[in-house]
RNA sequence: GCCCGAGUGGCGGAAUCGGCAGACGCAACGGACUUAAAAUCCGUCGGGACUUAAAUCCCGUACCAGUUCAAGUCUGGUCUCGGGCACCA
């Protein structure tokens, strides 16, 4: 053994070691139980960062825990390698996304490859490439063929400048990243998938995930956004038209002074046709829907609206009220009418103060002041009870919601409603670097879906990237023309790519079966692998990942294609790593590179440092001085087993014999870290505890080993155990210092340490002594000692009896092996 | 505005079921070793009062109240910071 902790031949020599013993492949083994850890592939940007390598530390602790624990452990790593930063550098540098893509996967390979983390890299997979894509398209096919998947006119930002859509990201401040013309609205032909059938148990099965942060849950519950009110239909005067609007205060309605069409409802357009208010509402709804996304969306926005010329009839009261439009009323939300009742609502109150439209109060406060209308300065939006409402007066808020939705429903005028905010989920994209969506369009047969036989529709690679950042794929004949599966006619092409995160939502089942390439995924193979037990990533995917993920899982469940409907049964998501309290990133000059950190420490310092500095889930702020630390550790460790591998290994064992006090210590402290550590990496994820265990046990070993009476069995014990505590933590380094101490098969092969009850018990505890709560004294007294022995002893000592001197002593509380706490008077 | 989190030494953090607040590490300071430095080892390390010293006492987990023999931990309220959603009818 080298006195000298030489990392850089260590980490190479086993990291090549395990390669060629392909120590970390798995395939199904039905005598095993399975367990599936995942952390989120990354997108391949060119390096690592150092989130990277919390992520991924984080994952092979649990990995390598999980196998030691002796699971069969499926530990997947691939590539989300779509996307637009390929394109991007395509145009900036002119390399074609598919070689920048390809390098950059090749350069994180083998700086991941450096971190010794346990993948097994023959399951590796890349979205980018056909044998992945194939199967994304197919996945396509089948939420297709099951209606899940279709088109319809949707808006999107449009540069006119650049004749491109841009996604949300690409526009700043209503202009276009790359040219800064305004941002126009534009309504294009755009696929989706109906998500939203699945809102209803997307929303349920969340209690179903135990092992979710409540966070994350509440999250997509929001994002989901249930809804319970009523549908109400008001008729327009004239041509008797239905106009659904949905509230959740049908309590309300004898309140409705107006009624409000969003900008993009088509009853607009006919009630104005033809009347003096087309041309003025016209040009209104223009500039309204001329509005990016985020600039109509946001609370800053100011409310405005016009009168529209027509009047509706409340379906009650028959009483006539105008219609109007305004900005602030959502097309895509409930029905895209509301209808309003300014006396009840915060919004209604300050669009009616602003146009002078009518404030009717139909709710009073059930006790306290009666609202008057001449005196309110606020709309009164809580629950109450009914006035001016005809039958109803009376009637309580929540019992009148009721009462109205079923007076409506008999009139076949409404109906109790349930309505979600999630919408759609649009994945088309008007971008090259992605997976062509597989439809034909043709002449005779309209919409044509690409026959299984011909998939993968191939992503041309000769491509010429224009400066407009235009898809270069509407300019390719030999992608857009093609021939129609269905009549042999000419056709042509889907030009529009996929969503990435189409092809991230289902690649952790490809990792079951990833070189199949008769199936996306063997179903035997998905019910052997499926779920994935513990799910490793960044907060940021919270919701659209992660739901996407949920809904493909049981739409495929619902095709008869993977055996249940979540994929994620346990969710750990880590927190970010800051530098200087602010998130690392280049335009801030505070980026630490993982690949010089590495270089300079090795990778078992890297990870030691980042998995003790913090606890997972909480941010983790970066510090050059704690990795000295932890090298400095790592160093401490080696020099003991150094140490012992030069000087006791070659004595004889003096283990027999009674255990001196100092060996039963020792004993103790041995055992009790196994219990903790195993405690903190499997109840808890506490790996910054778990490690502060084990220098604890470190700096014990320390100081048993300068004992004249040391006894060299045991100290070797010692640390052998703590290097396969050391394991999952530092690979290489408890690799490396196993084999030394003369073992020929891997530390991780290695079963979990098992700790021994029996050695955790102590002989004698220190007990506290209370006095009205406060700490007094402390003693020593033999452990287990029976709780009225203890009080006994405790009164007896002096502390105790000056406490007591001159006062009464109110009672005593006694818990045995912790404390005793006099109450005095 | 609504919904979640979180506030503990100079710093990262610990205290897992209401029972010794500050484990472990970093930084700092003092010492040993050394010609010297690095490395290493030993020691001190929340604030204050009193003291030659030993000891003893008081305060202290964002703030204010409460429950309890006992509160960083439980309850109610306030403040600050972070995150998510945000014209959702």
């Amino acid at each position: 053994m080298q006195e000298h902790y030489d990392f850089h031949a260590i980490e190479a020599k086993w990291q090549r070691e395990w390669d060629r013993q392909k120590l970390y492949q798995v395939t199904e083994d039905q005598n095993k139980p399975k367990y599936y850890c995942l952390e989120m592939f990354p997108y391949p940007s060119g390096n690592l960062h150092m989130g990277h390598v919390r992520n991924y530390s984080i994952g092979d602790v649990i990995a390598r825990f999980k196998s030691m624990q002796g699971f069969n452990v499926l530990h997947p790593m691939g590539w989300d390698s779509f996307g637009l930063p390929a394109e991007n550098a395509a145009i900036k540098h002119g390399i074609p996304p598919a070689k920048w893509t390809l390098e950059n996967i090749a350069n994180m390979k083998s700086q991941l490859k450096s971190m010794g983390i346990s993948y097994d890299w023959d399951r590796e997979v890349a979205s980018c490439l056909p044998d992945y894509y194939q199967w994304t398209q197919w996945l396509f096919l089948q939420l297709y063929k099951h209606g899940l998947a279709y088109k319809k006119k949707a808006g999107v930002n449009w540069c006119p400048s650049c004749a491109t859509v841009l996604a949300n990201e690409q526009v700043v401040e209503g202009a276009c990243e790359r040219c800064d013309a305004p941002v126009e609205k534009k309504a294009l032909e755009q696929w989706f998938f109906r998500i939203t059938d699945y809102a209803q148990e997307l929303l349920d099965d969340l209690d179903k995930l135990p092992g979710w942060p409540d966070k994350v849950k509440t999250m997509q519950e929001n994002w989901i956004g249930r809804s319970e009110g009523a549908e109400i239909r008001f008729k327009t005067e004239i041509s008797g038209e239905d106009v659904p609007v949905f509230t959740t205060r049908a309590d309300t309605l004898f309140g409705a002074t107006y009624l409000v069409l969003a900008p993009e409802h088509p009853l607009v357009e006919d009630l104005i046709k033809d009347t003096e208010y087309a041309r003025p509402v016209r040009k209104f709804v223009q500039s309204v829907r001329q509005m990016t996304e985020i600039a109509r969306t946001s609370t800053e926005t100011p409310k405005e609206g016009m009168f529209i010329g027509a009047y509706v009839l409340n379906p009650l009261t028959q009483e006539k009220i105008p219609v109007w439009v305004a900005n602030y009323v959502l097309f895509e939300y409930g029905t895209g009418a509301v209808m309003g009742v300014p006396a009840h609502d915060e919004r209604d109150f300050a669009f009616a103060k602003k146009y002078n439209l009518p404030i009717k109060i139909v709710i009073q406060p059930a006790e306290g002041e009666t609202l008057e209308l001449a005196n309110m300065q606020d709309a009164y939006v809580e629950d109450g009870v009914m006035v001016h409402s005809g039958e109803f007066d009376g009637t309580g808020s929540a019992e009148g919601r009721r009462k109205v939705a079923a007076a409506l429903e008999k009139k076949q005028a409404g109906k109790e409603r349930i309505t979600y905010r999630l919408r759609d989920w649009l994945i088309s994209r008007q971008r090259y670097w992605g997976a062509p969506i597989p439809i034909i369009y043709c002449e005779h047969c309209g919409e044509v879906p690409v026959p299984d036989r011909d998939l993968p529709v191939m992503l041309p690679l000769e491509v010429e990237f224009k400066p407009t950042g235009e898809s270069p794929l509407k300019y390719i004949p030999e992608f857009i023309n093609t021939v129609c599966p269905v009549c042999g006619q000419p056709a042509h092409r889907e030009t529009d790519t996929m969503d990435t995160f189409v092809c991230s939502s289902w690649y952790f089942l490809r990792y079951c079966d990833p070189r199949n390439n008769m199936e996306y995924a063997a179903k035997e193979k998905t019910d052997y692998w499926m779920d994935v037990d513990q799910y490793i990533g960044g907060v940021e995917h919270a919701i659209l990942h992660l739901m996407y993920s949920r809904f493909f899982m049981k739409a495929l469940n619902d095709f008869g294609l993977v055996g249940m409907r979540e994929p994620f049964k346990n969710l750990l998501t880590q927190g970010m790593v800051l530098k200087d309290g602010a998130k690392m990133s280049k335009s801030k000059g505070n980026v630490v590179s993982p690949e010089e950190i590495i270089h300079k420490y090795g990778a078992d310092t890297a990870r030691l440092f980042i998995l003790f500095a913090s606890p997972p889930e909480r941010d983790l702020e970066w510090s050059d001085q704690g990795v000295e630390g932890s090298f400095r550790f790592l160093r401490r460790v080696w020099r003991m087993a150094y140490g012992f591998v030069r000087e006791e290994v070659k004595e004889p064992s003096l283990s027999q014999g009674e255990l001196t006090p100092a060996d039963k210590e020792l004993r103790r402290l041995l055992h009790g870290t196994i219990k903790k550590v195993t405690e903190d990496i499997e109840l808890r994820f506490n790996f910054n505890t778990a490690i502060s265990a084990i220098m604890e046990l470190v700096n014990g070993l320390y100081l048993y080993k300068e004992r004249e009476d040391r006894n060299p069995a045991l100290l070797g014990e010692a640390i052998e155990k703590m290097m396969v505590l050391l394991a999952p933590f530092t690979p290489h380094f408890a690799e490396e210092v196993w084999c030394e101490l003369g073992h020929t098969e891997s530390v991780h092969l290695e079963p979990w340490p098992e700790y021994d009850r029996n050695a955790l018990i102590a002989e004698a505890v220190e007990v506290v002594l209370q006095v009205n709560g406060k700490v007094r004294d402390r003693l020593t007294v033999p452990s287990g000692l029976a709780p009225q022995e203890l009080e006994r002893t405790v009164l007896a000592m002096e502390r105790a009896q000056a406490a007591i001197a001159g006062k009464t002593l109110v009672k005593v509380i006694t818990i045995p092996d912790k404390l005793v706490n006099i109450v005095v008077k």
